[in-house]
DNA sequence: TGAATCATGTAATAGGTTACATGATTCT
DNA sequence: AGAATCATGTAACCTATTACATGATTCA
């Protein structure tokens, strides 16, 4: 239908910058050596991805010494950039995000509490919830329906792991869920 | 460095025509109808996908009745495709396919045993035991200088998740060493 | 001063997505 | 005959990847 305003990435570069601003360099550091999803650190993705956000005007570029294009630049996100992460934070989570796009999930979830607020994140969470669950029970009636046979085994090893991948998330989800009502009485 | 022979969606359409010959919209109903990884299931990736397939002669196409392109066609494995298929499955498991690239190691999982047949599927999944172990330590690693303080806990959340995932797949592929070790004794 | 690393960028290529197009078959 | 679905394909666009290029800074 209508193609998405930005990547996952540019979410994610947008999600860092919301922490602080950062260089491109900066960036490229915590995607090679923290786990946050699997982006690619190189500069063919990231600075191209950085210049879209700013020709959106999501971001802006502070030339730390004079305008030489090739000086260190420090990103930071705009107001409107700030209007366009939450919007993309407090989207309904969709049963087509939890069963191919658990990436975008999660990176919405490494960020929700600190872009939104607790009151947000509690409702991400449910709705996350709410799907997952759904999701799981199509994936056990898959599994009851067709998996039932014995075949090959590794197959049914790669299934089941998945199938395992979705309840524990779907746990955690649960847990910080309960924690959060925990701590708001 | 060395472009890879063919993509991810390439050894999947290779895996399920071993199986048995399919056509192209067979190919796309498995992806549209089971959880098996994350492929699009749109004509503009499959066929294409496929005419590569096609082009490296690691498939054929049997039109089923005259010539006609817009028949119904029955791909099938070459021979050279087979081999092409083997020598993927055989590939090493390295650090970096369990750091960022888990799809194509399920993928990978899904079709060993059948394909490679037990001896390889417990070379497979002994060397996936290993570089796991090490990725889940260094993880750990990470959680216990950088995630200790408590900060944002829905960023938590994501990394945890992450990282319970990746301990379950771990003891899944365990569970299913032993079961195989077992069943040859 | 020379080497390593910091820091940003571009060019070529290839693959996926969306939307569109087209013919064949089946069912009522 | 008309509608729905089966079945294959193409065109435009966008993004990521790889490799290359270039200048600035730091440090021995």
């Amino acid at each position: 239908m209508k193609a998405p305003p930005t990547t996952v990435l540019g979410y994610a570069l947008m999600g860092l910058l919301h922490q602080k601003a950062q260089s491109g360099y900066e960036l490229r550091k915590v995607f090679a050596t923290t786990p946050i999803g699997s982006f690619s650190d190189s500069p063919g993705s990231i600075y191209p991805a950085l210049a879209r956000l700013e020709k959106r005007r999501w971001t802006r570029a502070a030339g730390e010494a004079g305008d030489n294009p090739r000086q260190r630049k420090r990103f930071s996100l705009t107001a409107a950039g700030v209007t366009e992460l939450k919007r993309w934070l407090a989207l309904p989570v969709t049963r087509q995000e939890v069963a191919s796009s658990m990436d975008s999930l999660w990176l919405r979830c490494a960020f929700v509490q600190q872009v939104l607020g607790i009151e947000e994140t509690l409702r991400f969470l449910r709705e996350a919830d709410r799907e997952m669950t759904t999701h799981l029970v199509s994936l056990r009636e898959y599994q009851r329906k067709f998996m039932s046979s014995v075949e090959f085994s590794s197959g049914r090893l790669a299934f089941e792991c998945g199938l395992a991948g979705v309840a524990v998330s779907l746990r955690g989800i649960r847990r910080a869920i309960l924690q959060i009502e925990r701590d708001q009485s």
